[in-house]
Order: C-alpha cells, then sequence, then structure tokens
DNA sequence: GTCTATAGCGAGATAGAC
DNA sequence: GTCTATCTCGCTATAGAC
C-alpha cells in the first residue's frame, strides 16, 4: 500500500492517522512507523522529534479546516441565513470525510489554549467577528428576532460539531453502525439551518 | 490544605483533578503525589497501579454523573417537554460546577469503545431506550410535530454538551473570561428548552 | 503508613554501518 | 536514505528502612 509515495509521504499520512486517532500523549513513534512501514529511526531523520511531527500534522489539519469554516461565516457578502445553511451542509460534507478532526482540535485547545491561540491565529484577530457583527445588524433591521449573537453562534456549532465528536455514544445508544451514522448526519444537513432559522425567522 | 483528609481521600481528590484535566495518556503519578502533597510510592501502596487508579477515578466520574441524568431522560412519569426542561437545567447545572467531566467521559469513550460498554453498562440495556419510545408516541399522539426520535435526542445533548466542550474555543471567540462563560451557560437553562420545544410544538 | 532509593521498562532520540 | 543497535531519560512500580 502506498508504495509509490514517497517516504515523507508515507511519514505524514501515518503520522496523521495515528495522532488524529490517539492525540499527542496517546500516540507512540513505533505506531506511526509500523503504520508507514517503516521504522522509527526514519522519522526522527525526516522530522527531528515527536513533537515537531505532531506541530506540522496539526498545523496542516487547522490549515485544511478552520480556513473553509471562517471563509463561508466571514464572508462579506451572503446573508445570514445563506451563511448558516452553507456552513452546516459544508461542516458536515467536510467532517464526515474525516471525522476524528473535530475531537482532535478540541483536544488540542484544552492542552494549549494560549499555544493554540498563537499557533492558529498568530497576529490575526480572533475569527468570527465579523459574523457577530452582522447579526447584530440583522436583529437592528428587524430581519431577525433578537437574539445574543454569541447564543446563535454556539447553537449552530453544537448541533453541527457535537454528534461527531459524541458518535460512539450515539452509535451505542441508537445501536446504528457507521453507516447509518452518516446517513444521519447526512439529513441534518437540511434539519439543522431549518431548526435554527425558524427560531430567529420573523 | 486539605489537611484534615485521609490519606486515601487526599488521593483521590488529587487524581480526579490531575486525570479530569489531562487525561489518563497526559497524567503522571508524579503530577498526582505533588497534587495530593504526598509521594508516588504512596499512591501504589493504595491503589497498586495507575490503570487502578484512573479505574476507580472514572468509575466515580461516571457514578456520579450519568445516573442523574438517565433518570431524568427515562423517568415514566413526566412529560417530554418537562424533561427537556428539566435535564436541560440540571445538566448545565451540574456541569459548571465540574467543567472537565464531559471532555473527560467523551475522550475515553473514544479511547476504549468497548471497554467503556462494559464498564458503564454492565448488563443493563443501552441507557434512554424508553426515551426514544416515548417521542415516537407522543407523535403518534399528535402531541408534537414529527421528528426523528434520535435527532431530537442528539439535538438536545449538542446545545447543553458542546458548549462546555468547547469552552475554550468559545471564551476565544467571544473574548469572555469563566464568569462571563457560566453566566451565558446559565441563560440557556431556559433558551435550550425553549429552542427544541419550540421546534417540536404543534 | 510514609518515606527514600532504586529496579525495570518503555519510549524518544542518536550512532554508525550499509 | 534506510536500516540495526544502542543510548538516555522519564515514568511506573517495588524494596526496604523507619
Amino acid at each position: 500500500m502506498k508504495k509509490d509515495l514517497s517516504t515523507e509521504e508515507k511519514i505524514l499520512g501515518a503520522a496523521k492517522k495515528v495522532f488524529l486517532t490517539k492525540g499527542m500523549d496517546g500516540a507512540r513513534m513505533q505506531d506511526i512507523a509500523d503504520e508507514a512501514g517503516i521504522n522509527k529511526a526514519l522519522l526522527h531523520y525526516y522530522f527531528r522529534s515527536k513533537d515537531k511531527l505532531f506541530e506540522q500534522i496539526f498545523m496542516e489539519v487547522v490549515a485544511a479546516f478552520l480556513p473553509r469554516i471562517i471563509t463561508i461565516l466571514d464572508a462579506a457578502d451572503t446573508t445570514l441565513f445563506q451563511k448558516i445553511e452553507l456552513f452546516c451542509s459544508e461542516y458536515i460534507s467536510q467532517v464526515i470525510k474525516t471525522p476524528y478532526v473535530p475531537i482532535f482540535i478540541l483536544n488540542e485547545i484544552n492542552r494549549q489554549p494560549k499555544a493554540f491561540l498563537k499557533k492558529v491565529l498568530g497576529n490575526n484577530k480572533p475569527p468570527m467577528h465579523k459574523l457577530l457583527i452582522q447579526i447584530e445588524n440583522e436583529i437592528k433591521d428587524d430581519v431577525i428576532k433578537p437574539i445574543q449573537p454569541l447564543q446563535l453562534l454556539i447553537n449552530t456549532l453544537s448541533l453541527c460539531i457535537f454528534p461527531f465528536l459524541a458518535c460512539p455514544m450515539i452509535q451505542l445508544i441508537a445501536g446504528i453502525d457507521n453507516k447509518q451514522f452518516n446517513d444521519m448526519m447526512e439529513k441534518r444537513k437540511k434539519e439543522v439551518p431549518q431548526l435554527i432559522i425558524n427560531s430567529i425567522r420573523k
């Protein structure tokens, strides 16, 4: 498998898989080497240390994830309702493909809140600021019912993200398998925006 | 601090604090010994191994948490609307006091889905089964709008649990501190049931 | 019961042959 | 670049004095 990939690519692929499922603390360099079909020494040859390797994987994962979301939510030319629909649909599609990403990022934020801040944001301002302003404006303009902008944002994120975080628990409670779970999430692409929009529509 | 507690109690308190914040993999026995104000050897004297100590803490945490929730949701003599209101209020109150519990339990489920099953459920049937039946019945009886029972359950859990999981992220986005976060969650005790109930009320 | 000292082992990291 | 062998260190766990 993956015999046509370069060693570096094999390592990155293996490291991503192991770090995503086991986290920084739970992952072993040996696990990654086994997954890549090479030995531990090569990992250090390419990436010097476990920390550096993790850092690279983490930045890759975040870079492939957050921008798409922030772009949707901070866009200047879409209405609030459009944003909610777009976000739910895009986010759920994305995470069905890479289900471990949310809990991976969440745990890293909890492990190192300040380091996370620096790594991900750099010198940029906190994300989603524009969105919160837009919500305030749409309330002022009587487009939607009054609601704390932050509460609306949290509701939307909750309904999209939490099911993936709790996936094993949900499968347990409902007695369903992975495919059935994904089918259910597909339905939520429509149902979540409906629920949210109905709650704020005038 | 805690000088009047028995050594065993000091260890359990320290272990709970360390395991909750760092997880099984991230916690060091030395961290726990320091937190308890004793040395590592005593930990093994009282609890034999790290695994055994973790197991005990985990079962304590789960035992203090799940039963309250399952009792509310599986009760025979309350209406669906009452259950939703009760659950949101109780759950949020509880977690404001012990904010690390949700992510702790979530990670443990992910680490060992099958072991978790055995540990927590034993020979009992999956929880919340009665609740799902009740939802089906209230739909048949035209009390609420048609909805997949599982989706309704997930919506409720999402809106209550996710904000705590994402607490550091939310504080970051909104630029608020811990107290402001808790105040916001207090408001959600009323707002979440309203949102949910409005979405299913005939 | 509580401590110090240390055994034993696993994991990250390096040396050096090929 | 890739491997085997090994070093080193930190962590769990134990031995043994008090």
